[in-house]
DNA sequence: ATTGAAATATGTTCGTA
DNA sequence: TACGAACATATTTCAAT
């Protein structure tokens, strides 16, 4: 992944293109192709340069963690001592799993964290065991995700 | 996508393959075959089986929304006054493409939502004429996020 | 920037163990 | 489940426009 310098130019063939991919990233360039009427090594050569240029960066599937278990999801607002560091903590919430975005934000908190557990006493666990125990925490404000109803990438 | 009746059982070559392709969905599964040094068929079978299952819901091209002029997300709690339900306001802020995700939440809020803005004034304008002009819609609380430090899916 | 064609690599199915 | 072989597609490169 390249840092963006300036702002990339895209026409509209590589929103297609990207709309495509955006919605199944394993899409054969080919079905693209025949769907858009652009040959193929055209497309091709559009998606090096639009991963040359920083504008995608990379593909996933996408795990669907009720299969697993994990059921309860809920954002954590955290306010941090004057004395600890946000990178310091960011480093210590890196090495718990369940949490799966950390935003430095403004507003009340210092930081705003994103976890995904199996259920409630799991989410009791991490929250006292693990985002407690860090050094600097000094509150934290909960709350549950009861139903996630929108979820989605920036529209191109 | 199937919504899970139940667990899915995965074992470690499950693992193994879910690992290559949540980090990278383009990944050849013969070169996933190579790596772990089971055939090609074997991890075709599984992954039909995973989909199946309703653990594999897709995959998706990541576009860094910076390269398009997006560098605003920001988190907007909302108040709903008690006659407006949720799943209204949801339909309202559905249409708004820079919302990207919305959550029913306990606590304070109704609503939690994130946006993605191109800047401060964007945010703004979001805020003011779209957000704000949902019926139903009493107050809102916004925390920009200025550095997001952690983004990842379950670890498997 | 785009094309078609050629060479290489991968996806997919199926019979068998 | 896993395998290998056979077939169908896709990716990738390149010379030409």
């Amino acid at each position: 992944m390249k840092a963006p310098t300036s702002l990339a130019k895209i026409d509209g063939i590589d929103k297609k293109i990207l709309r495509f991919l955006m919605a199944d990233a394993r899409k054969p360039v080919l079905e693209i192709a025949r769907s858009i009427g652009i040959s193929g090594a055209a497309i091709h050569q559009r998606l090096r340069k639009l991963e040359a240029s920083g504008l995608l960066s990379g593909s996933k599937f996408i795990v669907n963690p009720k299969s697993l278990g994990y059921t309860t999801m809920a954002y954590i607002g955290i306010y941090l001592d004057k004395a600890m560091s946000n990178p310091m903590a960011v480093k210590q919430l890196e090495k718990i799993p369940e949490v799966l975005e950390c935003h430095y934000t403004t507003g009340n908190w210092s930081i705003l964290i994103k976890v995904l557990c199996r259920d409630n006493e799991h989410l009791m666990q991490v929250l006292n065991k693990e985002i407690q125990a860090i050094e600097g925490v000094s509150r934290t404000e909960t709350f549950i995700s009861l139903a996630q109803q929108i979820d989605r990438q920036i529209s191109i």
